[in-house]
DNA sequence: AATCACGATGGAAAGGGTTGCATAGATTCC
DNA sequence: GGAATCTATGCAACCCTTTCCATCGTGATT
């Protein structure tokens, strides 16, 4: 049998009560009490049942995280960020996965609601209408995902987008191709509009999308054809993944990435360092969004106000091997010169 | 509040008691009861709480699942095989990351073990001495992982190697070279064996072992050289993401893979898939394992004999890009020829 | 027909921690 | 100096479910 908070009570000399108050910090309790509670308990190795104490406080110290899909290693670094941390402020973090089912969201949460003290929503699906019902079961933090109803912390679309335009402008490319991600999809949304505001930035430069792929492997090697028909010198792409299966593709056609074409992908997913040539991109802060989005809704949790409804947080680009200068005269070779 | 199991008594016209009985299947109540019962409890939305559940019951409904890494794909795999599994059995899966922090490692079992039913450890590292400990500390099953005193389920890792090597023999190659993981790893130590099993099987095959490198990508990228050096027209290699950094060296070093020289992984994990070329490799039968490891552990939990003390599954070849016939005269060019 | 065994059910305790309420002592204020 | 306020603490109720034990019929046994 476990060790029970009444065991360090009558070590402590107190009673179950006051161990309970001195454990948790709630309530007033002397300083010298607290801290004797605090060394009987540390002596016997007691540890809080994390059940027992959900069960009367109106407080569980436990967080839901809903996620897609927990093989995407976007996905898995949110989990595994938002774990650690939240484990440092004393709380649980209990993962769902939906695998992409819009429907099972919800049904997941209203049945995880009672039960925990708040949900971290990484789900860019769920529908703009079926937010309003989110809110009533309890505190909601979206992660990568804006929304008028729930807080929300999100990185900058825009500014990654700009970052990756402006270096390759800087290599000298005048005509790039961005492959579109599904149309269906919330944060392909994103990622279009952010190429549009970032177009009318860089008016000499053409700027041209193409596509609209699945945003899979297979998405990027069916748009590799379409981006060399575009006759861009480099192409940022929807995400990694797909940057992945652009490379694919372009290595088959018999084109060098980076001598013939450059590469953007974006997200940094683990594989993106493993390629060949090695994928430059831009990595989201996904540690830190993490970070925000637990602090947000632990916050929530305790009823105070959030500093902030919403975090926008600042992408960073990283360089590989997959950019480069545009080769000379690229497709123009074959008129002046030879 | 939430709808209790009082609610659904009421409305079913019988005690909680009953009710309870009736919902959980335990104890004996009449088959028109227990219809009402779940009746009421599906009219009323009913959903049992788990924390108060937890507190009575001897029971908890919950398995801890301890992974060394939760970005690699491996166990991330693993983790969302055994979670999508044990939720069909109504158990709830808390996983804990131990950043390869062995002695983290049991510090965490310890504070979970009281809370949970059982876990499901899949970290190679636990060194045999603390198994003993281990056991004490409630129901456990390894994963990929064996023991002689906990049960596990593990891939027959000798049959990996012995498919892998057939079909680099059946594509025409007779000196393979194998890059080994790290010294000090178990996994790396177990496949070190099972390359000495097959490399015996195949006498007039040279099966060298090159290496020892780190289980990272830098660790493929270093192996590259000396698996040059060998001499050989394959290489298997410790795992994919070695094979990864080794197939980025090979590129760089002016090596095409297949052509100049071929290429085994182990795990498929999902890189695997997406490098260039992709990756022939030896699949481990993940969900197959998390299936496996969670019905044994929920066994042991009820206190069931489970069927079997160790579980070895059969991994299969997935033949992509990577391996082809070796080119017909390799190194010798240089002699005869020209 | 009386006894037994057993299935179905309810009452009540238990499980471990939190919290409302009451109280005792210390402090402050007029 | 007495009343009011505040702090520290304990008692007991409470959170929701499960389970032990007792009870009550009912059908079977002798």
């Amino acid at each position: 049998m476990a060790i029970t908070i009444r065991d360090v009570a009558v070590r402590a000399g107190v009673s179950p009560a006051t161990a309970s108050r001195a454990l948790t910090g709630t309530g007033s309790v002397d300083p010298a009490t607290a801290a004797r509670v605090r060394d009987a308990a540390r002596e016997l190795g007691y540890e809080r049942n994390p059940w027992a104490s959900s069960l009367r406080g109106g407080t569980t110290r436990k967080l839901a995280m809903i996620v897609p899909d927990l093989m995407n290693p976007f996905f898995a670094e949110l989990v595994r960020s938002a774990q650690a941390y939240a484990h440092e402020l004393g709380y649980l973090v209990l993962v769902a996965e939906t695998d992409d089912d819009a429907a099972a969201e919800l049904e997941l949460l209203r049945s995880m609601a009672d039960r925990v003290d708040g949900s971290l929503i990484c789900t860019p699906q769920t529908a703009e209408a079926a937010q309003g019902r989110l809110v009533d079961e309890g505190p909601a933090v979206f992660l990568h995902r804006m929304s008028r109803l729930v807080p929300y912390v999100i990185s900058d679309v825009t500014l990654g987008v700009r970052l990756a335009v402006e270096n390759l402008v800087a290599l000298g490319h005048r005509r790039i191709a961005y492959l579109d991600g599904p149309a269906e999809s919330w944060s392909a949304g994103l990622r279009r509009e952010a190429v549009a505001v970032v177009g009318a930035e860089f008016p000499d430069i053409d700027l041209v999308t193409v596509g609209q792929v699945r945003a899979r492997f297979e998405g990027g090697v069916a748009g590799g054809d379409l981006v060399i028909a575009s006759g861009a010198t480099a192409v940022l792409a929807y995400n990694d993944v797909v940057a992945l299966g652009l490379l694919h593709r372009l290595a088959r056609r018999g084109l060098r990435v980076p001598d013939d074409i450059s590469i953007v992908g974006f997200d940094d997913v683990p594989a993106a360092a493993m390629s060949s040539p090695a994928l430059t991109t831009v990595a989201q802060p996904l540690a830190e969004s993490a970070r925000a989005g637990v602090d947000m809704l632990v916050a929530l949790a305790r009823g105070e106000k959030p500093a902030q409804r919403a975090v926008v947080l600042a992408p960073t680009l990283v360089v590989r091997e997959s950019t480069a200068p545009p080769a000379p005269q690229p497709a123009q070779a074959s008129r002046g010169a030879a």
